[in-house]
RNA sequence: GCGGGUGUAGUUCAAUGGUAGAACAUCAGCUUCCCAAGCUGAGAACGGGGGUUCGAUUCCCCUCACCCGCUCCA
C-alpha cells in the first residue's frame, strides 16, 4: 500500500457503503454473528456466493479451459510438515516480533540495526521480548495428539502443484512451457487481519504455476503480467484504478527472484490483488532435494534434463470479488431519489436476470413462472413477485441483475415480455419463443 | 499483541439511572402496478458476562467484534 497522488480518486466512504450493502443484501455476513462474531471470517451469503463463484468461474475459464497449455488441479489443505520444511515456510513464513512500549510501532526483530534501541523513537529498553508469530495453522492429524502427527492447513495453494509436478507433467503428457491451476482455501494465522474480507485468516487462492524452460523464465514472466491485468480490465476494472507495480530487492518474498503485484485502488488507497512472481527453479530444487524425487524435465531435443523455472501468478478470489463490488457500485438519481446500482460486468452478476410478474394475478404468476422455468437451465434467474414494479427494478439494480423480464397483462396475448436493461434501464419487447435467444447473444 | 476509536431493529440514526423512538428497508392486505407511488396493518434492537444500585441500554470492570496505526500479504 501505498500513499500517492492516485490516492486523490480513493474514497473511504465507499468502503462503508459496500459493507452495508453486503449485509443488507446478503453478500457477506460476519461469521458467528449471533455469537459476537469470530474475528477474521466471514460467510459468503446467497448473493456472494454467487459472485465468488462466477470469479472464480471466469478465472478458470481463463486460465484453464481456454488454453491448451494449463491444466487444473484439486490438493489437499491438510500437509505434512515435510512439504513445509522443504518449501522454506517453517523457516521463513514466521516472524519474530518486538513492540515498543514507547511510541506503540510494532518491528521485526531480525530487522533491527540495534536489538535494544526502537528504530522508531530511539527508545532504549522499551522493546518487547521478541515474540514468534508463526503465521502457518498448526493442528494433529489422528485423535492421538503428537509430535509425529502434527498437519499444518496450507499457507498457500502453490505446494500442491509442486509436489504433483511429475504426476501431473506425466499424466497430462505436458511439457514446458506448461501450467498447473488450483483454486482453494488457504490459511495464514495473519497478525493483523482486517479491511473486511480484504485481509482474512482463512482465504481463497486462484493460483497458477507455470513451469518453464529456464531460458524463457524472462519473457514468461513480462507475457503473465500482462496476461493478468488484461484479464481485471476485460471484466469491467478501469485502467486508472488498477495498475501492476514491480517489487524492490527488499520486498522480495523468500522464494522469489522477482515479483510484480497488481494493485486495486480500493476505497484505503492502493492494495494487492494479485502477485506475480519469478520464482524460479526454487520450489522444484527444494522438494526434489528435501524428498530424494527427480523433479526435472527431460528435453529430447537437446537431449538433458533440466529443472523448470516457475512464474506464478497468485491471485486472492476474495480480493478480487470485493474489487469487483467495489468498483461495480455506483448511485444515479432518477426522478429525485437516489438508488444503488451495481454495474457488475454480467459474467460476475449473480443473477443474470429476474422474473417479474407485474401484478399478482393468478394468470399473470403462472405465466411468469413458466418463463422461470424457460430461463433456469440455463442462467442463474431470480424471481420476485413483491411489491411494486418499480422498487423490484431497483432492487434487481441493486446486485446487478443485468436484466429483467416483466410478465404484463398483454403477455398473454401476445406473448411478448418486457426486458429491461439494468446499464441503459432501457426496454424491448421480446417474443417468449425468442427470449432465449435473445438473451444469449447478450449474455455470451 | 500495543495505542486510539466504536458497538441501540436489516440499514442509518435518536433518547433515557425507571424496561427504547424514527426514517428507510422487510413482510401481509388493497390497487391492470413499467422504474424504491399511495393507503392499512405487522414483525424487528440496547454485542456478551459480571459489578454498583431499589432499579442499568445509560455508571464501573472484564470480554467479544469492527475501524485507524505499527507488522504481514492473496
Amino acid at each position: 500500500m501505498s500513499t500517492e497522488s492516485a490516492d486523490a480518486a480513493a474514497d473511504p466512504a465507499l468502503f462503508e457503503r459496500v459493507v452495508n450493502l453486503s449485509k443488507r443484501r446478503g453478500f457477506v455476513f460476519r461469521s458467528g454473528e449471533i455469537y459476537g462474531g469470530f474475528r477474521s471470517t466471514y460467510d459468503y451469503g446467497p448473493l456472494g456466493v454467487l459472485l465468488l463463484r462466477n470469479v472464480k468461474e471466469q478465472w478458470w475459464r481463463s486460465m484453464v479451459q481456454q488454453r491448451h497449455d494449463v491444466v487444473g488441479l484439486d490438493a489437499s489443505i491438510l500437509s505434512p510438515p515435510a512439504i513445509w520444511q522443504a518449501s522454506g515456510h517453517l523457516e521463513n513464513f514466521s516472524d519474530p516480533l518486538v513492540d515498543c512500549r514507547e511510541c506503540n510501532e510494532r518491528h521485526r526483530f531480525d530487522k533491527l540495526e540495534d536489538p535494544g534501541v526502537c528504530p522508531n523513537c530511539g527508545s532504549v529498553g522499551s522493546l518487547t521480548e521478541a515474540r514468534e508469530f508463526n503465521l502457518m495453522f498448526k493442528t494433529h492429524a489422528g485423535p492421538m495428539t503428537e509430535s509425529a502427527s502434527e498437519v499444518y492447513l496450507r499457507p498457500e495453494t502453490a505446494q500442491g502443484m509442486f509436489v504433483n509436478f511429475t504426476n501431473v507433467m506425466q499424466t497430462s503428457r505436458k511439457r514446458p512451457p506448461f501450467g498447473i491451476a488450483q483454486i482453494g482455501k488457504s490459511f495464514r494465522n495473519e497478525i493483523t487481519p482486517g479491511n473486511f474480507v480484504f485481509r482474512t485468516r482463512e482465504f481463497e487462492q486462484m493460483e497458477l504455476e507455470f513451469f518453464v524452460p529456464p531460458s524463457e523464465a524472462g519473457q514468461w514472466y513480462a507475457y503473465w503480467c500482462d496476461e493478468r491485468m488484461t484479464w481485471y480490465r476485460d471484466l469491467g476494472i478501469p485502467d486508472d484504478r488498477i495498475r501492476l507495480r514491480e517489487h524492490t530487492a527488499e520486498e522480495l518474498s523468500h522464494y522469489s527472484s522477482g515479483t510484480a503485484d497488481i494493485e486495486y485502488l480500493f476505497p484505503w488507497g492502493w492494495d494487492e490483488l494479485e502477485g506475480i512472481a519469478d520464482r524460479g527453479d526454487f520450489d522444484l530444487r527444494a522438494h526434489a532435494a528435501a524428498s530424494g524425487e527427480r523433479l526435472e524435465y527431460f528435453d529430447p531435443v537437446a537431449n538433458k534434463h533440466y529443472v523448470p523455472h516457475v512464474i506464478e501468478p497468485a491471485a486472492g478470489a476474495t480480493r478480487a470479488a470485493m474489487a469487483f463490488l467495489m468498483d461495480g457500485y455506483d448511485t444515479e438519481t432518477i426522478n429525485g431519489a437516489t438508488r444503488t446500482v451495481l454495474r457488475l460486468d454480467h459474467r460476475l452478476a449473480p443473477y443474470k436476470v429476474a422474473v417479474l410478474p407485474l401484478s399478482r394475478k393468478a394468470a399473470l404468476i403462472s405465466e411468469a413462472h413458466e418463463v422461470f422455468d424457460l430461463l433456469k437451465g440455463r442462467w442463474m434467474a431470480d424471481y420476485d413477485e413483491t411489491q411494486s414494479i418499480g422498487r423490484r427494478y431497483a432492487r434487481q439494480d441493486e446486485i446487478g441483475t443485468p436484466y429483467c423480464i416483466t410478465v404484463d397483462f398483454d403477455t398473454i396475448d401476445d406473448r411478448a415480455v418486457t426486458v429491461r436493461r439494468r446499464d441503459t434501464r432501457s426496454q424491448d419487447r421480446v417474443g417468449i419463443d425468442r427470449l432465449e435467444s435473445y438473451l444469449a447473444e447478450r449474455l455470451c
